[in-house]
DNA sequence: TTGACAAATGTACAACTGTTCACCTATTCA
DNA sequence: TGAATAGGTGAACAGTTGTACATTTGTCAA
């Protein structure tokens, strides 16, 4: 994954942490909270690290005001040093995608699985909660799904919960993950289904362990 | 669009203006920054909300640390009390749909001409900043774009920004607004070409008006 | 009437938090 | 060699911020 590279490994390190800190807790970190993750003796060791992350725009903060950053994205960065983009393009913000959850569950803490970050132009509405960063997206490949509109490529966003019948999964099987729908009628055995003709009815041998439900598709543009 | 019935008229503002502040400022609000929104002459005006928000289960907050805001959806609270729907469900973020955006711009501030809400199951990863709350979805109207892999009742991440040739638009003719992909070559005129080949290109008769460029599509499942 | 509750005022305090000053080490580069 | 820069320590300060206590007003139902 491409970095900046004018911010050095330490404050890419930081800026890595605030991020996350974000996206775990639903706000930013104070300095000392900063000071604290990288055993810091001196909160002025964290305020280096952020003058240098103001000074070459990677982030905004509202002087003597407590939790108050913007991260701007690399994107933005490069794109008004190296383009002719204007400064006032808009911004988006990214999601994690997993490429595989083969191995049981994704991480989605620090030591993160992630592969790739997805650009979806979307703003948090604020309706966040402790369980809300539990959901992650996934990338499509194959066809065994074009009857629902979903295609190769594709991002689907899927959330931990239990399925219902009908609902689109992705369902760990033999140790690989596949999205497929769920057919789960009342005292019968449940299989996977795809939308595909081509495709046949997936009869799970021992038990099916479904990952989550997909709740969206999002095709980036 | 459904509320709380438990929370009272002005705990509904308080928490309207908290959301709406995290929207558009990326971080949420001290209280005296609610304080001065409300004109109250004193902090413990909006400290008597932000407890009966807590009891009652709509925020959470960390005490005694600043701008550290939960926001609890409805949903969840009306479905822990209703449903048998596991606790820990995953929560939804949700952004603006603006159902039509005839008249020129969209308004993205408190008097919002939002129409709906759109739960994109999407955790804003930290990556924002001053620009990111300009985006606005949009609801795709008609099989114009069926070529494209976009239908009817999809959702459109539009992003105000200047269009290049080959992108899809948001594009006002005649006071209507269009999704089409521009055509733009050097040293000829614009015009927008539907991604079905029922549909005849459209060839402005005076100027084009980009409202923006479309960056992804979200299908809820 | 009485009690319960929402809503608000006014004051004050203590903790949280960002910020600064002085000083230090190591590395890079002209 | 000397300057610039990244990275860090230690202590202290001041503004921001959450919170508590005491008090008042209005509404609504028992």
């Amino acid at each position: 994954m491409y970095t900046m590279k004018e911010l050095t490994n330490r404050q890419i390190e930081i800026l890595d942490f605030i991020t996350n800190y974000e996206w775990r807790h639903g706000f930013w970190p104070s300095i000392r909270n900063i000071q604290m993750e990288f055993d810091y003796k001196s909160t002025n060791a964290v305020m280096g690290h952020l003058r240098a992350l103001e000074r070459k725009g990677a982030i905004e903060r509202i002087p003597g005001q407590a939790r108050t950053f913007r991260i701007n994205r690399p994107d933005k960065l490069n794109a008004s040093f190296q383009s002719g983009i204007p400064e006032n393009a808009s911004e988006v913000v990214e999601i994690p995608v997993f490429g595989a959850i083969a191995a049981g569950y994704p991480d989605r803490v620090e030591s993160s699985g992630a592969v790739g970050k997805l650009q979806v132009d979307i703003q948090n509405a604020g309706f966040t909660n402790a369980s809300r960063k539990q959901s992650f997206a996934l990338e499509v490949r194959g066809d065994s799904m074009v009857d629902a509109q979903i295609y190769d490529g594709d991002r689907v966003i899927i959330e931990p919960r239990e399925a219902r019948d009908g609902d689109i999964v992705a369902a760990l099987i033999d140790g690989e993950v596949t999205l497929k729908r769920l057919i789960h009628k009342v005292a019968e055995p449940p299989y996977l289904k795809a939308e595909n003709r081509n495709y046949p009815d997936l009869h799970p041998l021992n038990n099916l362990e479904i990952q989550g439900v997909a709740k969206a598709v999002v095709r980036p543009l």
